[in-house]
DNA sequence: CTAAATTCTGGCCGTGCAGTCAAAAAGTAG
DNA sequence: CTACTTTTTGACTGCACGGCCAGAATTTAG
């Protein structure tokens, strides 16, 4: 027999279910944008939404599930974006500015959304510790730049290097520019993912080859 | 009147203040480094030193001037470590590879304290939510890097860029050689170090000036 | 030795947290 | 209106935390 309250996970939901679980990933991004990820209590969410408490447990099946489906909304919004961008691309060099370009870009119209993942990236942890949500683990991203790498590399676009700790490395600068640009309030994010694109364009392309 | 407890800042400790200080530091780093800063509390942290709780209360102001002493002791032995081979450097090439494989070298024995180093520099904040550790107000380090570059790029031995976007992305990639290697057990330090000083040094070399 | 200063103990307090629940409210259908 | 389901409320539980402190233990000074 089922416990009376949530919805189980793969019945169809209620109109009325969809509008508060989007009402409360969009309050939780918003306090966690604003407040810091240590802030954000289920009470803070819930205050911002102006509902209660009670209701988060009722709709997420705890803090860490509603925390997940932050993550997979931003990230997918993401990827929705930069995909397009990417697949009009021939050459591995172009892929790996259009990344960089496309991720920044998309950025910029969601700050919030942004500053939101980079909190949760950075502080979400799995019980041993380890990271939970960071790119570093998250075998999608890491496969595509893998691809774009290795792609250079057999075109002779890329000299010869570690794929793995250049796409650790890219993953890091990426992060980075997520989790600390609104640290730098004067920074333009623009010039810095242009400047990032021009590093990894250089760390990468291939000798020159005299005559 | 002063408080009865806590010994001023200023006076000379004596020997088992500075023994028990020094304790107190190396058990928060163990505690830190094992458990991840979220789950280091005062008590585990006096339960692992084999102390009670208030000890820790009576010899250091608060949890945040503890973690000062832990940041402070962790980097100055790193600057220590890594200074003396970069005095040995003339060129800026020469010191960019010096610092990152110095760097490197410390934390092969040092691989406790890094990790400890890593969580706070992530996790400690102002009140006000922005980084309190973090390379973003840590202007020492990062005007070492910005040192070098600045020399490179005077000595003509480095192509232009933007040398605040180049320092912080070789700060995220050593911050992510401290915070993750360990995720990758197969994984060479060293080697990682050395494919790091590559990356870095094709980022920043001068284009070829054919004659 | 005694007296004073230093150091330590262990329990207590207030706070904030995630999650729970009985009951109230709102919505829906006949 | 009535009977039923879905949704919401807000008080409550239990837990972990940082900080506090009266008094005990230990060390030092006279």
């Amino acid at each position: 027999m089922q416990s009376k309250s949530r919805p189980s996970g793969q019945k169809s939901r209620s109109f009325i279910e969809t509008a508060r679980r989007a009402q409360i990933i969009a309050s939780a991004i918003e306090v966690i944008a604003g407040h810091g990820f240590a802030k954000a209590s289920l009470a803070r969410i819930a205050e911002h939404a102006g509902i209660s408490k009670g209701v988060i447990s009722y709709h997420f099946a705890g803090k860490d599930k509603l925390m997940e489906e932050v993550v997979t909304q931003v990230y997918s919004e993401i990827v929705e974006a930069v995909s397009p961008m990417m697949m009009a691309q021939k050459s591995a060099t172009a892929l790996l500015r259009t990344q960089i370009l496309g991720v920044a870009q998309h950025m910029r119209g969601h700050r919030t959304q942004l500053k939101a993942l980079g909190e949760i990236f950075i502080h979400l942890r799995r019980p041993d510790g380890t990271p939970r949500y960071g790119i570093t683990t998250s075998e999608e991203l890491f496969q595509v730049l893998e691809h774009i790498y290795r792609l250079g590399q057999r075109n002779g676009e890329f000299r010869p290097f570690d794929i793995r700790v250049m796409a650790i490395t890219h993953q890091a600068a990426l992060d980075n520019m997520f989790a600390y640009w609104s640290a730098f309030p004067e920074h333009d994010l623009e010039a810095h993912a242009r400047e990032l694109a021009d590093i990894f364009e250089h760390a990468t392309r291939a000798e020159e080859t005299p005559s």
